[in-house]
RNA sequence: UCAUCCGAACGGGAGACCGCCGCCCGCGUUUUUUUGUAUCGCCGGCGGAGGAACUUCCGGACUCCAAGGGCAGGGCGCCGUACGAAAGUACGGGAGACGCGGGCAACACCCCGCGCCGACGGAAAGCGCAACAGAAAACAUACCGCCCGCUUCGGUUUGCUGAAGCGCGGUAAGGGUGAAAUGGCGGGGUAAGAGCCCGCCGCGCGGCCGGCAACGGCCGCGGCAUUGCAAACCCCGCUCGGAGCAAGGCCAAAUAUGCCGAUGCAGGGCCCCUGCGCCAAGGCAGAGUAGGCCGCAGAGAUAAAUGGUCUCCGCCCCGCGCUUACGCAAGGGGAACAGAAUCCGGGGUAUAGUUCGGAUACAAUU
RNA sequence: GCCCCGGUAGCUCAACUGGAAGAGCAGAUCCGUCCUAAGGAUAAGGUUGCAGGUUCGAUUCCUGUCUGGGGCG
């Protein structure tokens, strides 16, 4: 498996995946960004369930609201955040479901600005590999 | 030469690394006795946003609806040619509106020239509206004024004349109001006036001529009625059935309950009507709720791919320094509007920068 | 993506088929009261989202834009 790939199993695209990590994962906000985790379930819905309860991924869902401004914007705002999560995945601990949801597109101006607020969000979250030790 | 505006074209290029989506080929993995199919992963190959992809303002293709007739409703509306499936676009022309100049010393709802606009059938079919102002706003009307007659009072050179009042008196010339005032100008006429009469113009009707046509010109007659608004209703002509890919179709799968059910039910604007039916075709509700494929494409979507980082070159701006100057330049910054979801054809709107053409403009600056 | 509605005072809404935009609440001033509140009086507040057009005249009719909301698996 490539170390930076970022393929369709591991991109949280159902309407339950969705709802379950809202309803029932926790919340973070920093720099104008909310993050929601929750850490995968062995058996969920995934695709390829079995491959997937072997060896746990971190999956990725991004939520752009219009209110961030036009397609070219929103299409912006997620690409960066996909990017930045796809390069910084393998500092994370595995096996955690994570829901990006921008309020502003403020400091979102580039791939550094986004790569550092997923940073701080994770920090704060605590689900980077060097803060929680063992895993 | 600068600036602004309008129109057209282009909408930076090359490479490295890390990635994404679709298809093809191959290999592996899981399931399976094996093969095949399917799932997932990987090597390789090919393809992967725009001139507006925006807007959803029109028109079509395509799909479903019982879609035959009528009604309702929508759209279009000067003429010609070309292109087009249609919407529409381009070019040319004609009424008409507005502006400027002239006829003209001055006026017009008059004429001529130039510029610019030009969604432009019908207002002597109907209905409606026309606020405020004004006497009066569509049948006719008299506020001021003008004129006539009578009465009273006064003046008087005895010819007349001044003032006030009255008249189911005359009058639409003038004033004033208004967006618009019952054709305009000039002359005759009259108590004063009036298309009352005449000339020219306008208007209407008829004829002839020119033009493919819209329309224009000329002649004759009428004798002025006939104000505007249809981009509110309406009438006339032409045209349109409705909904929209979340249209619609197929596959797989699980539980399987209740109610309605004949002068009824359903049919997506309404009606005529059409279909099914007299005890089972159908409909409704509840629980459950969600997937896959086709539609669907030489980009093709399950939460939706077409990206990120860096280097070089090109473009624009600022520039440490060098140079008399043209200029050369380390370094720094900038590059718009904007992202496909069924597909085409138009309209509209947004656009940094570069190039070309045009206008302001044979103007200004040098 | 497709298809529909709306935009009027600070807020919630009116305005008939075109004739110069009103009501309630809020806010301001005054009266009232020992002081507030209730109540009463007074005025103020509008480029009718924006830009064109038709018309003598546009919130209304037409066109284009901007913006808010809703429906459809």
């Amino acid at each position: 498996m490539k170390k930076f790939g970022l393929s369709k199993t591991e991109k949280i695209y159902l309407k339950n995946d969705f709802k379950l990590i809202l309803e029932q994962g926790k919340k973070v906000f920093k720099d104008g960004v909310i993050l929601w985790f929750r850490p995968n379930p062995a058996t969920g819905r995934q695709s390829g369930g079995e491959l997937a309860a072997q060896k746990p991924k971190n999956r990725i869902g991004i939520i752009v609201s219009r209110r961030l401004g036009g397609a070219v914007r929103r299409n912006r705002c997620k690409r960066l955040l996909r990017e930045a999560f796809r390069l910084n995945r393998h500092l994370l601990i595995d096996g955690v479901d994570c829901i990006f949801y921008p309020k502003s597109s403020q400091n979102l101006g580039d791939y550094y600005a986004a790569s550092a607020v997923l940073l701080a969000l994770a920090g704060k979250a605590k689900i980077l590999k060097n803060d929680k030790g063992p895993q």
